[in-house]
DNA sequence: TTTGCTTATCGTCGATTTACGATTATAAAG
DNA sequence: CTTTATAATCGTAAATCGACGATAAGCAAA
């Protein structure tokens, strides 16, 4: 992007923003995934599941993190990454209060609005 | 992007991370919102609502609307927009397919991991 | 048909993203 | 201290994004 106009929006809106673009990328859904699935952090590992090159890897996982969904720690000469529970409460949270907004019901039944 | 590997990746990882990254902007979130809470389409008073030129705004419905999650129908010269129902059911259970997988309960105590 | 209003598209710009290989840290071990 | 393994960073290239003004397209009324 360029030449953003963030400041624009509400702090929840962009918050949510952030987090929604973390999750963006179907590659970082997948380490999203394999991250909640083995139950606790991965390393190389997520290299080996994943179609994509080690600096690439470390790329998404650092959006992530940067996003506040995933956390790191060095152990020894690898690193271990897990879930951000803060971060996910946030997401659920804003996820939640979006979704709570948007009525279920169809505006319009599917096809055509003809509204106003 | 470039040089895109998506097709390495689950068609609900692709279809959630599309819809997330329609979601992955202040100005497109406000929008959805806007949306909401009008209980029916807007037009040109979304221009008026958000800090954004018209081209922009127009470009942004555009994104929303290839990810399915808005509907656009001429109304004689100006165009009414909804969010879209089965965009959104498709949305609500992804999201929740995914936040269903991530623990609610901290993998590791907000602060550090120490997993492995 | 011409005018006037509304929206979409075009063209452009700089910034960002995605991806990779190559290189550089970092830490444990020998 | 040197080796070895792992992960982060750097540098690069192509594609996309975000924003805008300007232009085109659509439709209704005059």
């Amino acid at each position: 992007m360029a030449i953003h106009k963030r400041a624009e929006f509400t702090a929840a809106e962009q918050r949510l923003a952030a987090i929604a673009k973390a999750l963006g990328h179907p590659a970082r859904v997948a380490i999203v995934r394999l991250l909640a699935q083995r139950q606790a952090c991965v390393c190389g590992e997520l290299v080996l599941e994943l179609p994509l090159s080690q600096s690439t890897v470390s790329q998404h996982l650092k959006e992530l993190k940067a996003a506040g969904l995933v956390q790191g720690e060095v152990d020894g000469p690898r690193v271990c990454y897990c879930l951000d529970a803060a971060g996910w409460t946030v997401a659920r949270q804003l996820l939640g209060d979006l979704l709570a907004e948007v009525p279920v019901v169809a505006l319009a039944p599917t096809a055509a609005p003809s509204c106003c």
